[in-house]
DNA sequence: TAACCATACGGAGCAGTGTTCCGTTTAGCA
DNA sequence: TGCTAAACGGAACACTGCTCCGTATGGTTA
């Protein structure tokens, strides 16, 4: 129940080259680069990609996971380093926003239009950090946290490189609302 | 300069039944149901639709033209009948929320990824109408109108039959955030 | 060291999109 | 009644995500 069966070396090597070639890939051609294009990058055929990821959402789940927690981390850091808790969550509700915004089409991801791993990983992790921020700023009652995530998500699609729409104002005008 | 050459008869007679096939179909399915089925649902070949309707989005932009005049032309008006100009704004972005929100998945098609005919269409005509609206009260400042309709656009997405999104009310939040 | 096999691999192939192409049919006119 | 521009139908193409299965190989065991 403990340990995992170890996998074999060229498994292990594998994982982490698809790993790095679907980051390159994400950063040049955006989050819906063909999985075709990363197997390419990656030296490998598509049966490889499929078994270590068994679909498309995973693999970006797997590539961003590491940021998703830092972005997690930082709600209860910000919360204990400031007395103003509406402040903490306006800053970190920015993090998330230059999360999304800064990876090609990664805001797309939040609107899961099933239950992708994908809408439900970042979901799941992100939605209690967004609960606890708004209980401490008061504002638990005038929206549940996975709206919030979800509205939050949907502004930032579209945004980047988009001298016409500016999606961390509309954010904040978003949260300015939240107090009034 | 004037008049378009006229139609032939079955030409015009088909381009009425693939509209209403398609608003039929996209009631049933969405507007992301794929083109065959607005074909088949039609009694109608492939090259027919695509003669009449050079692309998917130019076919959803024919079946919400109606709609989306109905929409534009209850800006002036709203602001005409009410001598509060910001409720006639909020009025006004009350009856696009529900325009969105009523139609499977229309939302989504506010986030032209290029310049489709769309996107296109429903901004340049609902554009001016929202800025015209934001000057009256006074908040011309503090957004775009473009800026502005494509958030509304992106909060409604993935809205239709979703106890755990209510985007009606995140965009009245937005709305409330404009004012403080 | 050699043989064995579970594990992992590659990539052709499937199913489902939007869109194009072109041979066939037909409406409307002389 | 013919003729032709206009319109039609649907097979075929390009591009997706994903599956399947024959082949290769790491690592264990004799």
């Amino acid at each position: 129940m403990s340990g995992t069966k170890p996998k074999r070396a060229d498994a292990r090597r594998n994982e982490k080259t698809l790993l790095d070639a679907a980051a390159a890939v994400f950063v040049a051609s955006g989050v819906d680069a063909p999985v075709r294009d990363i197997a390419a990058k990656a030296g490998v055929g598509m049966g490889t990609i499929y078994r270590h990821f068994p679909t498309r959402a995973d693999l970006i789940v797997a590539v961003y996971r590491h940021q998703v927690e830092e972005c997690a981390e930082a709600g209860p850091a910000l919360l204990a380093a400031s007395d103003a808790p509406h402040a903490a969550l306006a800053q970190w509700i920015d993090l998330f926003v230059d999360f999304l915004v800064t990876k090609h089409g990664l805001a797309g991801v939040m609107q899961g239009d099933g239950f992708d791993s994908l809408h439900a990983y970042f979901l799941e992790r992100l939605v209690p950090v967004c609960a606890e921020l708004l209980e401490a700023a008061e504002l638990i009652a005038r929206v549940r946290p996975l709206e919030l995530m979800r509205g939050v998500g949907n502004l930032c699609v579209g945004a980047e490189d988009n001298p016409d729409y500016d999606a961390r104002r509309l954010v904040g005008l978003l949260i300015a609302g939240l107090r009034a």
